[in-house]
RNA sequence: CGGGGCGUGGCGCAGCUUGGUAGCGCGGGUGCUUUGGGAGCACUAGGUCGCAGGUUCGAAUCCUGUCGCCCCGACCA
């Protein structure tokens, strides 16, 4: 490819003020994308081949695993997710799926995801036992309402995305299958140049069992993961299971309310009576909204100097109900608790707070869902809010399990805490970015959307299925992230838009000329993808340019062409050859399988 | 959703407080000179200052509304 005829480069001298971090900030003045919207982005021709070369790579990975790529449609009829009861959370509660009618007002939604549709056609292909396993898998642009788009392709309202879906007969099938593929998505990882790791993960909305992320670290990156540093353990933060630190235990023997002057917080109680945090148990209210409209208040109950994790006490929620949870929201604004309870002094709630709280008149249900962390369930005294303002209570001998507590683990895990009761190793804290996310759905999707096979013993049964994605655009920007100095992006060669690039420093000069286009012509012969800049810029604007777009290999034709010799460049390491021209193009095989092996 | 900020040529910004009809750097075009790390000189094109009202003889500037975008928060009784 040339510069001038057929690939304009694009790049940007200053960087646009919108771009916050440095892998957005190198894409844009790389002239790699172009906003055009928030959220929404045009990949220019350096960036597709970009995303091509990422493409390939999973295709040749998955295709090896027995994998078989399709194309789905993005515009999904609502009855669909209805079907899989999904429809009003994704629109209605969360409100991540763009939604439309079209002229007859029939209803769609731009897909964030596809298990509905691969569901309802597998159910329509797969009829016996003998066609299984199977899995398909599609690369394509998803469509995500972000509340927050950010960070450029880190979280964008539409972004690509390799999404498979596996069917299989049983659940060992499926757990084995998952095997294999959380083995293909670490080669995957690997073969595009990229350090991951794999974590526990929540599986989130879309259900399921098991399910694990892929992540870059990465100190920008949206998630945290905790892990040990001899790799025994590794999960995100929304899963993470751990031990918290020992209470300080408390002094005091008699069950007495004592006055706390707008002292709201655990920090000012514990400051003015002289107190730790892990003497107290703080009590967090939240309202669960179902998707049969009914709303629910919850009341739980955590040691002072731990913080309850969203995720898990929502999906300890949804288990508990019949119907779906929609939403789950802190109980903090006035209006809201005035229109409902009665009596009520936030900041100073104890976990004996009665029922008759809730007023009559209100639509919540009239009595509070109780939840413990198990971080209070061991306390034999402690001090926690008097139901009355300003006053908190010492408690002693309070019986969580009496007063209808749930007893369960929604606390957030976090660095230093210990992970088992055997082990001392503790947890260590970094931030990443999820490029990857495996589950075992089993069969929540084939029951809902009445998806069989008949087995070996002639019996209908649900498939077992299992789901699998990859950010291809997060993973182009989480390589960068991951790969760039001072001058500019430096592409790992495998997703790199081209594995070298010719910079002739002069083309005024006959001789430069004739040998850049010698040069060009015979690695092109070889199928080598090579970039000429043939732009008759002054040489150190090509060589800014270079660097930026980061290129991983530089050929630059200069004053020595004369003698038939060129400069040799790698970006990574900056290092740089004088070479024979004649001994060009073996040098250049060589490094450059240096560099596929160093990085694979 | 809450809080903060910003909308002025392709990009980065100034001008707004104190109204007088738009400017700087980079980029683009042409010419000459230059030619190994974002060149110099000269000439040149390009903006109804987000949009809509209002105040005024006169609005980028003041007022009202509206739209859009960016950033922060979602740590907590």
């Amino acid at each position: 490819m040339r510069v001038t005829t057929s690939f304009p480069l694009g790049t940007l001298r200053d960087t646009p003020s919108e771009a916050e971090i440095i892998s957005h900030q190198l894409l844009l003045r790389g002239g790699f994308i172009r906003r055009v919207n928030s959220g929404i982005y045009a990949y220019m021709p350096i960036m597709l081949r970009v995303i091509e070369k990422i493409s390939s790579i999973i295709e040749k990975e998955l295709n090896n695993n027995g994998c078989s790529k399709l194309l789905l449609p993005q515009l999904h009829p609502s009855e669909l997710w209805k079907k899989s009861e999904r429809w009003e959370g994704y629109t209605a509660g969360e409100g991540i799926m763009f939604n439309l009618k079209d002229r007859q007002g029939k209803e769609f939604g731009l897909a964030p995801t596809h298990e509905e549709v691969i569901t309802s056609i597998a159910s329509e292909i797969i009829n016996s036992y003998k066609q299984l396993p199977l899995c398909f898998y599609q690369i394509q642009t998803k469509f995500r309402d972000e509340i927050r788009p950010r960070f450029g392709l880190m979280r964008s309202r539409e972004f690509i995305m390799k999404d498979g879906y596996s069917f299989h007969s049983s659940k060992e099938d499926l757990s084995s299958f998952y095997g294999k593929m959380e083995k293909a998505y670490e080669n995957i990882f690997k073969n595009c140049g990229l350090d991951t790791v794999g974590v526990d993960a929540d599986s989130g909305s879309i259900g399921g069992a098991a399910s694990k992320e892929f992540m870059v670290t990465a100190d920008v990156g949206e998630d945290s993961i905790l892990f040990t540093e001899s790799g025994s353990y590794a999960a995100n933060i929304e899963k993470a299971v751990s031990l918290p630190s020992d209470e300080i235990p408390l002094k005091k023997s008699k069950e007495v309310l004592f006055e706390t002057p707008n002292q709201k917080s655990v920090i000012d109680v514990c400051q003015k009576n002289n107190l730790d945090a892990s003497q107290i148990v703080k009590v967090v209210l939240f309202v669960a909204k179902f998707e049969n409209k009914s709303e629910v208040p919850i009341l739980t109950c955590i040691r002072g100097d731990q913080h309850i994790n969203e995720v898990k006490l929502f999906n300890l929620i949804n288990k508990k109900y019949n119907s779906n949870l929609i939403h789950l929201k802190i109980l903090e604004d006035n209006a809201i608790i005035e229109k409902n309870l009665i009596n009520f002094p936030l900041g100073y709630i104890g976990p004996d707070i009665n029922d008759e709280t809730i007023k009559n008149t209100s639509n919540w249900d009239k009595s509070w869902i109780r939840i413990a962390d198990k971080s209070v369930s061991s306390l034999s005294s402690f001090v926690s809010g008097g139901n009355k303002i300003n006053f908190h209570k010492v408690f002693q001998r309070f019986s969580f399990v009496e007063k209808n507590y749930l007893i369960s683990d929604i606390r957030n895990a976090k660095k230093g805490d210990r992970i088992s009761i055997e082990s001392s190793e503790e947890l260590k804290e970094k931030r990443g970015i999820e490029i990857g996310h495996i589950f075992q759905l089993g069969q929540k999707y084939s029951e809902k959307l009445n998806a069989k096979f008949s087995d070996k013993d002639g019996q209908l049964k649900s498939l077992w299925m299992g789901c699998y994605g990859i950010g291809v655009t997060r993973i182009a920007q989480a390589a960068i992230e991951q790969n760039h100095d001072e001058n500019g992006i430096s592409w790992p060669i495998q997703i790199s838009p081209f594995e070298v690039l010719i910079i002739p420093t002069n083309l005024k000069d006959p001789n430069q000329k004739k040998l850049t286009e010698e040069i060009y012509k015979e690695f092109k012969s070889k199928k080598i993808d090579i970039l000429l800049d043939d732009r008759e810029d002054r040489a150190g604007v090509k060589f800014k340019d270079a660097d930026l777009i980061g290129i991983p290999f530089q050929i630059i034709i200069g004053r020595d062409s004369i003698n038939k010799e060129v400069e040799f460049l790698c970006r990574p390491s900056k290092s740089k050859i004088k070479i024979a021209s004649k001994n060009l193009l073996e040098k250049f095989i060589s490094e450059s399988k240096v560099m596929y092996n160093k990085n694979s």
